[in-house]
RNA sequence: GCCAGAGUGAUGAAAUUGGCAAACAUGCACGACUCAAAAUCGUGUGCCGAAAGGCUUGUGGGUUCAACUCCCACCUCUGGCACCA
């Protein structure tokens, strides 16, 4: 017989599946089924190839669709590539190329793959972020985000990455260093295009309240939000008509507010320049914050630095008391107003500069058996308490007094966020042109509509300028053109989007993407959104999921999008490390070739494997013998059932089928049914593969069982409808196994039907119904009641199920072993859980 | 430091509402087949013990007839944020 020929069957499936352009995946939005929308993270095509951690994101998303697909959804599953990006443009400069021919072929080596491993992708709907056809309309969205004010230039300070000579958002750097090369990032102030995404900071952070995500990532969005209510409370510069605005979340404890810190580049430092009398020490201090890197500053929380403005007080609008001025590099310009009150009582950072430069300490809030009383606190006390040293406020709960200290100062009531807008612009070759043009006269004019897309030009030299302009700005007759209002001479904008900016949208443009009139027709947007399940890694929790976040409620208030939000619920796939715990990567030399692993084994024994490895969301190490174990279990499902026809047809005539007995291996395979759909639906696909080898090694074991009648033919055939639903269980995990096997049971129906016309289906697995289970015959007739003696299981015994408390003591206490143990001990008490156990208790 | 998640055999892991800890698979050992090896199949495999039995889910305590599961404290690891006032 042969063996198990993985190569053989998946090729031939895979051109079957390929027929016209992958008929079979291709969704329609005007079907009468219930639709769903399951959607992967689709990959930078990199010049590495697939990884097999894409492999485990797409083999998760795929099993779902196939699935959903057999329980009669109208199932959404597609694919594209996200293919603007600095990897490309710096192998093209590497190689003399055109970007555009290193993503070309990694495209092909991709789709290669992808398809090698038989994912069920509506192919018809295959999207390019690089095609002008699909980037027309990510800059249709920018002017959208223009024309509503979210998009505007401004003179910022950015992060620089020496390395990839651009500029990069907050959110893309780590560390101080470049999130993407890794090299150090210089802080620099330029003119950038920055999107204004703090204008929706508090929608992005109360619709999280509605994503069905996981909580991890909801928790980092909230975080990098960072939402913060306080107030700001102004602070008179003594002889002077000047003040200093503070923000504070602890007005309460304003009484103990002993000193004032600026950030050292707070503007008020220059204006009363002239009156600070240790300038020269004060500007020292200044340079060498500049220099300082966002390292070094971290690695000195603990050690506070700072100088104080000598000749310079403000006075405490509470106490209207004058205290000092101080500037120190723990305070942050960009946050608030760059200026704090310090209270180290009551904060940890100004207690420990409070130590530092002996500055005096006043509690205001006792708790936690602190009364004010103590000579000397020896850390902050940063809790609830009642008001002390503070006036009129004294012994009021201190969240009462807040509010009443920010009326009584006459502060406002200010909300802060750590989001800061989006540094939207690159100084690269490789991304979409910003549909701008620069005009003397009229500032700022967006690119008519209609003369969009507005075309990345051929360049000769892809390398970057270094400066704050793109290789777009070398070639003039690009450049310059007429304005679109005046008329007159005026400048294209020659940076250009960020890579973050095509995916922002995707899923959109699947809905529709051949669409030349709009981004999508809003009868197909309508039918298809939200997205129910969205499958991909977790490092894009702030990033492209916060970005697309935002773009999205922009198109929901424009009215070109029907939902509030685009991603209904969120699975994250963990990492899949390397063999030795590590994360793999090309240095450690840990990387699995998901190529090589198909070549060896085949497609069905890796999705099965990857699947098989742990919980879909956790991290798990490669082990080079574990899929050993899947393929072993592929080869035996195909023997089993190949087998059959071979039996079949050498039977005589009038040979029952295997009458398969046992209600036990009924019960079972309706338990499997019910468990395989539960699992997919809960992305629990260890335990569904688990289920589904118990099922086999159960039917296995009673194919080889000797006949009822006794005649011993180990040999006869299996029931076909065993087969039939351990194949369609097996389907969506195994597909090109589980659909050969299927058509060989097909074609074996034997002479009495016609060959085709069995189903109407094509003989295809993805047209069949998913099977139904019967919930009665999973009910057993008898069960395993457990006797413990005193919490300690001591014997099992058979009973008919629903049996009552009475009958199942009289049995329990009859046991010889129960008896033994027990010996002339009384049962004190006697616990019973119907059809579960009894638990005698003597003590 | 703060936030989130996790600690179970040699390994990946499993365990509806608290109710048989270790399913399924890998590895290993032995056996069958083979001249032999590979492949395949069978048996065994948490720890201690000859057995009866006892012990076992990071550590310590608690609640309960009963705890991997609930509560408290602690330790370790992973990820994220990191002077955000």
């Amino acid at each position: 017989m042969a063996t198990y020929n993985h190569k053989k069957i998946e090729s031939k499936w895979q051109k079957i599946w390929q027929k016209n352009d992958f008929e079979i995946w291709h969704a329609d939005y005007r079907a009468k089924e219930p639709k769903k929308y399951v959607l992967d993270m689709f990959p930078y095509p990199s010049g590495d190839g697939l990884h097999v951690g894409h492999v485990e994101g797409y083999a998760a998303s795929d099993i779902l669709s196939r699935y959903y697909r057999m329980r009669g959804f109208n199932v959404l599953h597609p694919m594209g590539w996200d293919a603007f990006g600095l990897p490309a443009e710096n192998y093209a400069i590497k190689m003399k190329t055109h970007p555009r021919l290193v993503v070309e072929k990694n495209i092909k080596n991709f789709t290669k793959q992808l398809r090698s491993l038989g994912f069920s992708y509506d192919w018809q709907r295959e999207i390019n972020t690089t095609d002008p056809e699909y980037y027309k309309w990510t800059q249709w969205i920018f002017l959208q985000l223009f024309n509503k004010g979210l998009a505007y230039e401004a003179e910022v300070p950015v992060n620089w990455c020496l390395s990839c000579k651009t500029v990069l958002a907050n959110e893309e750097v780590s560390n101080d260093k470049c999130g993407r090369c890794g090299a150090a990032v210089e802080r620099k102030k330029l003119n950038q295009w920055m999107l204004k995404i703090t204008a929706y900071a508090d929608r992005l952070l109360e619709d999280l309240a509605d994503l069905n995500w996981p909580e991890k990532v909801v928790e980092m969005q909230k975080n990098w939000i960072g939402r913060s209510e306080g107030a700001e409370i102004e602070f008179p510069v003594a002889d002077s008509g000047l003040k200093v605005k503070v923000f504070t979340t602890r007005a309460d404890t304003l009484a103990g507010a002993t000193y004032l810190v600026l950030a050292p580049d707070h503007s008020l430092i220059s204006l009363l320049d002239a009156r600070i009398r240790n300038k020269n020490s004060v500007n020292e201090y200044i340079e060498r914050t500049k220099r300082k890197s966002e390292l070094e500053r971290i690695s000195d929380i603990k050690s506070k630095t700072g100088v104080e403005l000598q000749g310079l007080n403000v006075i405490n609008p509470f106490t209207r008391k004058e205290i000092p001025i101080w500037i120190s590099d723990y305070v942050l310009a960009s946050y608030g107003t760059g200026a704090v009150m310090a209270v180290p009582a009551h904060d940890d950072r100004d207690f420990a500069f409070a130590k530092e430069f002996n500055l005096p300490v006043i509690q205001v809030v006792s708790g936690d058996g602190l009364s004010g009383q103590e000579k000397e606190m020896k850390e902050a006390y940063t809790g609830e308490g009642i008001m002390i040293n503070s006036g009129e406020f004294n012994n009021l709960p201190n969240h009462i007094a807040r509010e009443r200290i920010v009326e009584f100062v006459k502060g406002d009531k200010k909300v802060n966020y750590k989001l800061r807008d989006w540094i939207f612009s690159r100084q690269r070759y490789w991304g979409e042109p910003i549909p701008i043009i620069k005009c003397e006269k009229c500032g700022n004019v967006p690119v008519p509509e209609k003369d969009l897309p507005v075309l990345l030009p051929k360049v000769k030299n892809y390398q970057p300028t270094g400066e704050a302009e793109s290789p777009l700005a070398a070639i003039k007759s690009w450049v310059n053109v007429a304005c679109p209002v005046c008329g007159g001479p005026a400048k294209r904008e020659t940076n250009t989007m960020p890579q973050w900016a095509g995916s922002c949208w995707y899923y959109l443009r699947y809905l529709d993407s051949l669409n030349k009139e709009a981004m999508a027709a809003s009868v197909k947007e309508k039918y298809w959104m939200p997205i129910d399940t969205y499958i991909g890694g977790v490092e894009h929790a702030v990033l492209h999921l916060l970005y697309a976040r935002f773009w999205h409620k922009v198109l929901f208030d424009i009215g070109a999008v029907s939902t509030k939000e685009p991603f209904q619920k969120l699975v994250n796939q963990g990492l899949i490390l390397g063999s030795d715990g590590q994360k793999m990567s090309k240095s450690r030399g840990n990387v699995i070739n998901p190529d090589a692993i198909i070549k060896e084994f085949g497609a069905d024994s890796l999705r099965l494997y990857e699947m098989f490895m742990g919980p879909l969301e956790d991290a798990k190490p490669w082990q080079p013998e574990g899929i050993i174990g899947l393929y072993r279990f592929l080869g035996r499902v195909w023997k089993l059932i190949s087998q059959k026809s071979k039996v079949k047809k050498s039977l005589l005539a009038g040979k029952q089928e295997k009458p398969d007995n046992s209600a036990a291996l009924d019960r079972l395979l309706h338990k499997t049914i019910k468990k395989v759909g539960s699992d997919i639906e809960n992305f629990h696909f260890n335990t569904a593969i688990s289920a589904l080898m118990i099922l086999f090694n159960e039917m296995e074991h009673a194919k080889s069982a000797p006949l009822p009648d006794g005649s011993g033919n180990a040999n006869a055939p299996m029931r076909k409808e065993y087969m039939e639903i351990f194949l369609k269980l097996l389907f969506p995990f195994a597909p090109h196994l589980a659909q050969e096997l299927w058509s060989r049971l097909q074609s074996n129906r034997g002479s009495s039907v016609k060959s085709g016309q069995q189903s109407g289906n094509d003989g295809l697995l993805d047209k069949e119904p998913w099977p139904q289970y019967d919930e009665a015959l999973i009910l057993e007739s008898e069960v395993e009641l457990l006797i413990q003696v005193d919490g300690k299981l001591r014997d099992k015994i058979l009973v008919a199920k629903g049996i009552s408390q009475a009958e199942a003591e009289k049995i329990a206490l009859s046991q010889t072993k129960i008896k033994e143990i027990m010996g002339d001990k009384k049962a004190k008490k006697i616990i019973f859980v119907p059809d579960r156990l009894i638990n005698i208790v003597l003590l």
